[in-house]
DNA sequence: TTACCGACCGGCTGGCCGGTCGGTAAGTTG
DNA sequence: CAACTTACCGACCGGCCAGCCGGTCGGTAA
């Protein structure tokens, strides 16, 4: 019985997996439930027999995928020290993803449009959770205690989040280099901006 | 003769600004030319009359309003002034674009991943020209008269397009108010960030 | 040993959609 | 007016793909 279930679940890993490889590559319209089977190693009837629907399929990975990335970030909320410090590691933690899970955020991005009604908003919502709501709250607490200017915490957010995903990519890499001058650059410009700074902290 | 020419013209004309319209509603596979062109009142008959196929419906429309924002971005970068200036200046004319105007900037990356080949690389090429390679323009100017600290210009460039686009959208807009209070907050926060500043420039 | 269940198979189909094509009528040319 | 070109029509086709369903088989329980 347990052998049963414990089969069962590695097939629904697998295809959750080939699943995820799949709809990053090509648009979600592009991807067919057959190229899915085939990728995990199923029939398409397997994959029916776990999953009701492509529709589903997609939804059940993405919400798995980003309670994941919640968890992680959550540790950056969730630790001491100032708003400066929570930020970068929360970036750091990101940046040092592999790929095809930082890729995972664009794709809900991307894909939110192709769904409607109930689908649409679980996966808004769970992307909110993810990344925009735990960066909100660590700039929030940075505009409380006089860290950061006081503006709109949720724009402020939304726009650390627009930077941090400037700095993935190539050109980024290829022009910054590693992990941690690319945090550097993020933080740098997130608070100081990008005027030239007259002469600071010179002590 | 200008009589046949201006008909096929003006009805041209209806099915691109139909297609723009649902284009940007759904995405591009969700989009049929049977919609296209009901839409635009014309059969798919008349429609596949005047463009060879949906991708090159969709490129021509693309193409097409790119090179009309490339037109008006160019005078912000022609003018003189500071570097502020000018991005104040082509930020302005951004955000007073009218609301399926300005989500023609978000669509052209969301679909771009769904075309390979020639017509990705020159829908690529148009939306550069368009938008971030001005801004690279201004910001390398910035930086070599030092109102910029000095950066790699094309991620400064990126930065703040992608500041500029969170403040489009209706939460901005509910936040933040008209245009040049949301023109403000884009500008303060590119060229100061986001910190408390230390008490600058009192007289 | 028997009865059953649940994982998985894979052929099939119905609908949808991009694109075609033969036709019509209005306009243009000589 | 005759010959023709052009804008447009709408029925139709072929391929593709999500989802279905009748079946097989290895395990599990009584």
């Amino acid at each position: 019985m347990a052998r049963q279930d414990e089969r069962s679940a590695t097939t629904q890993a697998r295809i959750l997996a080939a699943a995820r490889t799949l709809f990053l590559g090509r648009p979600y319209a592009d991807v067919t439930t057959d190229m899915i089977a085939r990728a995990a190693e199923v029939t398409k009837g397997g994959l029916y027999h776990h999953f009701p629907s492509k529709e589903q399929l997609y939804v059940s990975m993405m919400l798995g995928d980003l309670e994941g990335k919640r968890k992680l970030f959550e540790e950056a909320v969730d630790m001491g020290g100032t708003c400066r410090e929570r930020l970068a590691r929360l970036t750091r933690d990101f940046l040092d993803l592999p790929d095809e899970e930082s890729g995972l955020m664009r794709l809900v991005r991307r894909d939110v449009n192709t769904f409607g009604g109930e689908d649409r908003d679980r996966l808004v919502r769970a992307y909110q959770r993810a990344l925009p709501e735990q960066v909100e709250a660590i700039v929030r607490d940075g505009i409380r205690n006089g860290e950061l200017a006081p503006a709109d915490p949720r724009l402020l957010s939304w726009s650390f989040v627009a930077l941090v995903e400037i700095v993935i990519g190539d050109y980024a890499a290829r022009v910054l280099g590693d992990a941690e001058t690319r945090l550097d650059h993020v933080l740098g410009l997130f608070f100081e901006g990008a005027e030239t700074v007259p002469a600071k902290v010179m002590a």
